[in-house]
DNA sequence: TTTAATGCAAACAGTTTGCACAAAA
DNA sequence: TTTTGTGCAAACTGTTTGCATTAAA
């Protein structure tokens, strides 16, 4: 799910400007992870992301965009999303919202609080101390797999938790993008 | 926080019955990784569960914990629960239910959720599929952490998360238990 | 020119696996 | 006695770090 052009852009030069203004430098190669999140509602992992970035920066390492995921995520920027398994996935909405994640292919989409008051804070459920954020993950199948049937996805990936045994190793330097 | 005494030996035989009856083997290491998830509600991860189990079988390892709970998982007996960063945690309460988490400490407490109608499925909200089902966590300090201020924790511990850099190693083998 | 960011390699944590041996059924 | 489970070591994924080099500011 890419997002338009025009916002795309309007979203890069606010997390760029931001990243300036929290004092951390605009490098080449942050700018392109900022263009890739800007450029997505996908919720990529570090990994999508470099492979994204790698077809515009040939040289950038793994290690630099998980750098600069954490530059954005420590200036809140960005989110990191770890309520899910597997790799930790980056969100470029920060405003208070849930997701819906397909346990078949893995697909992860945003679902706006805000629009539905059902999900917001329900002050008469008793709970072991103070609550300051509710994350709501519905879990299920979505269109696309559903019209597919039971077939493998051609969707993100769903890692670790379906199955327990992996096929074929190919750690760095796939001949990927 | 330990179960009586009564409800951990009746969930043990629950539990140790269905597992013979999923045509597992009873070995003496199972027995007692049951033994160790039925007699706590605190969804312990692997290596906790390993350390408990090592004080009365002290030549198990830790790869048999993480068989013994992907035995038990795969026949539903118990919850590997995910949605939390850091290690996975096992949790022997199948029922559906919600959790809260501990940002400071890492505590992790059932929220009952068919007591609470309101976190029951909102058919009016609209999602990019079918939900199966929905996952709640209410995010916050707990009543313990609140109570010692900014103290340093002595719960179970947060990972991964809460800062970036950790400390010491001390990968197998700590002079633990 | 100073300071922060990069890329590499190496480490790390959490988890899974292959294999020979041990022990349930 | 036939499987299944165990323990060990080694792999593997995802992520972080130390360090010398490079490049923002």
């Amino acid at each position: 799910m890419p997002v338009s052009p025009a916002e795309a852009a309007r979203r890069t030069s606010a997390l760029s400007a931001a990243l300036r203004a929290g004092g951390r430098r605009l490098t080449q190669q942050r700018l392109e992870v900022v263009r890739e999140i800007a450029g997505t509602d996908a919720h990529p992992d570090a990994e999508t992301i470099y492979h994204r970035v790698r077809e515009r920066v040939p040289t950038i390492s793994l290690d630099t965009v998980y750098r600069s995921l954490a530059a954005l995520a420590d200036l809140g920027l960005i989110r990191r999303v770890t309520e899910l398994a597997g790799p930790a996935r980056y969100d470029a909405n920060v405003a208070r919202h849930h997701h819906f994640v397909c346990t078949r292919c893995g697909l992860v989409a945003d679902i706006d609080a805000a629009r539905h008051g059902v999900w917001t804070p329900p002050a008469r459920v008793p709970v072991p101390g103070t609550v300051e954020s509710i994350e709501v993950q519905f879990r299920g199948i979505c269109t696309r797999c559903r019209a597919k049937g039971a077939a493998p996805s051609a969707h993100p990936r769903p890692r670790r938790a379906p199955s327990r045994k992996q096929a074929t190793s190919n750690r760095k330097e796939h001949p990927h993008g």
